[in-house]
DNA sequence: AAGACTCACGAAAACGTTTGCGTGTTGATA
DNA sequence: TATCAACACGCAAACGTTTTCGTGAGTCTT
């Protein structure tokens, strides 16, 4: 059997569709001989109301979007499944778009979407995105009334709700660890400065070493490109933090922006022959599986995705269904953890 | 300024409604002056036609669901790229779906999808569902017309498309590929019965004990709760493969039906004082990032979890679009791909 | 028995599109 | 000048809902 509409019951039973609509929403205004044959005609058909009627008649699809620059990511595929629990539970659904971290798919992802499938959006922006420091599309859906919520990667002149991490506290933390963990030599592996977490940690680091009275010193700084975390740059990452070991001998601490960062330190550490955590401790960020089964397991800043994407739901839904403009913009500082592990035991 | 629609396009130019739409379409019924006036308007205030009112109209959302078990796993993430890249290129938007490994919201995601917002389903099964073998909610959907596509975990009795993956044939070639080894004592740390993989993987593994003529002894199989591969169960999982260790000290090769397992198994080992591979070689299942940065690199089976995502929304949307009842059902078998790493070196 | 009321239901508009068809105006043809 | 096409546009239905309002029949009041 196809699928039931009103307009198909009302003509089975002779009624007309206001009636069956009624009746199936226990209205008092049908009797009640009329409203149960409807009813056990409707579950009889298993008749469900039509979502797409429903979204035109009602200016509101119950669906979000979120749009992320990779699906194939710890971090962002918890900052999704915390979107998905929080919009479940207040009935919406949520479509997803992956940008690649392309500017381009970015706003395709969000011109396709922005067209009445869904309420509002919770985007992390692409790298590229970052780079060109082009919002317009951002602007322009803020400005047609879908509001959005921003979360991770911040974009700093963009009045719109926000959910972000305290990325410079988190970076400070790790390292104000290393130290207290007896490092006085203590390195950094992080990203180009256009990433804007990579530059944040950086200075998290920076302060640290303040904060302890150490001296930054420029070689115990490694800058890699942002692309050096995936699987086919693996050889190239290799190559350049074993040159950065051979550089800096004397170091006993290394703090990583990334997990794969993090993990790469610690298989170099131990091919110049040297152990984790005994002559080198290592702490990286982003608690994902890597760390945890690492050998040894990796101490690392947790940024708490599954809260961030929980926060976000919870921020866009509110604004959506309030819908009051006046309503002042927040931006949620979500506090990192320090998960120590084996890799900067004593 | 808020979404445009045609009418309001209508009564700001003072034409009827039809008119606007046909000179957007650049219908050769309006005129030249009034088609540029009006496409110039609408390039002003960035008119775009409203998605759901064509879905209406349209009998289709240009939308898939994809319902997975979980999304914080590297291999159904793969999927989920796969379909997201396929749908996106045959403009088809992608809505997700998480069952949590749970019937219940299995059946809850797929009953608010399927009512108009959805074309056709994506679907990997929750163990909860393989174990209580209620299909139910499927064959409903299927008879109401919307077409489905199962992809990875197989439902015997289920008439539709399947993209499925040959895990006899992968574990088989894992297992023959260690025998090639060398390996004549090999063990296998696997799941419960009911998880269909983990069977099916198994009966792999005890076809190319008998390709080699190896006998297959009992002690040297290890059975394991399908939980066990959590964080949460980590520790439980390191003493039961500690104590299978113990049970069997003169394996020379494991073979694991997935990765947590693979990498517990190794960690196992090394704590035993051996040293993979020299005196003990693992391969895994599932090539994940886990494989590729452990120490030493994991040997592993892949199932090309990008190809099925592409293969299962090709599938779908080729049925979405045709909607030829008598088309036959197809069941697509993807080769999986032994990939050789360290951790079986010779 | 006439008025007022309740009850049970139907008609119609609205959400934003698309599209087949009808129609008034223009220009050209016979 | 009467006829007819071509042209340029509007009307209205349809997709499936919800909801306000109207209305006929029956019941009750006095």
């Amino acid at each position: 059997m196809p699928k039931m509409t009103l307009k198909k019951i009302a003509s089975e039973l002779e009624v007309s569709i206001s009636t069956v609509s009624k009746a199936l929403k226990d209205s008092h205004e049908i009797g009640d001989e009329t409203r149960k044959k409807i009813q056990a005609f409707a579950a009889l058909y298993n008749y469900k109301p039509n979502n797409i009627a429903l979204s035109l008649k009602n200016q509101r699809a119950h669906t979000i979007g979120i749009i992320i620059p990779e699906i194939v990511h710890h971090f962002f595929t918890t900052v999704i499944q915390g979107v998905e629990e929080e919009a479940n539970s207040r009935g919406y659904n949520v479509v997803i778009g992956l940008s690649n971290e392309s500017f381009a798919k970015e706003v395709h992802n969000m011109d396709t979407l922005a067209n009445g499938s869904i309420d509002g959006f919770i985007i992390s922006v692409a790298k590229e995105t970052l780079l060109k420091k082009d919002y317009h599309h951002l602007r322009e859906t803020i400005n047609q009334g879908m509001p959005i919520v921003i979360v991770d990667r911040d974009l700093p002149d963009l009045d719109t709700d926000k959910v972000v991490v305290d990325d410079v506290r988190g970076a400070r933390t790790a390292v104000s660890y290393l130290v207290d963990q007896g490092c006085s030599n203590i390195g950094i592996i992080t990203t180009n400065d256009h990433v804007n977490v990579g530059k944040l940690r950086y200075m998290g680091y920076q302060k640290a070493l303040k904060d302890a009275g150490q001296e930054e010193m420029t070689q115990r700084v490694l800058k890699l490109d942002d692309d050096m975390d995936t699987i086919a740059q693996s050889d190239a990452l290799d190559l350049a933090i074993g040159a950065y070991l051979d550089k800096n001998p004397d170091l006993d601490a290394i703090f990583a922006v990334n997990e794969i960062f993090a993990i790469a330190a610690m298989n170099a550490v131990k091919k110049t022959g040297k152990q984790v955590p005994q002559d080198v401790k290592v702490v990286g960020f982003t608690d994902g599986l890597l760390s945890k089964y690492a050998q040894p397991p990796l101490s690392t800043v947790s940024q708490h995705g599954y809260d961030m994407g929980k926060r976000a739901a919870h921020l866009l839904i509110d604004r959506i269904e309030n819908d009051d403009p006046d309503d002042a913009y927040q931006t949620l500082v979500i506090q990192t953890e320090l998960i120590p592990r084996a890799s900067t035991a004593k």
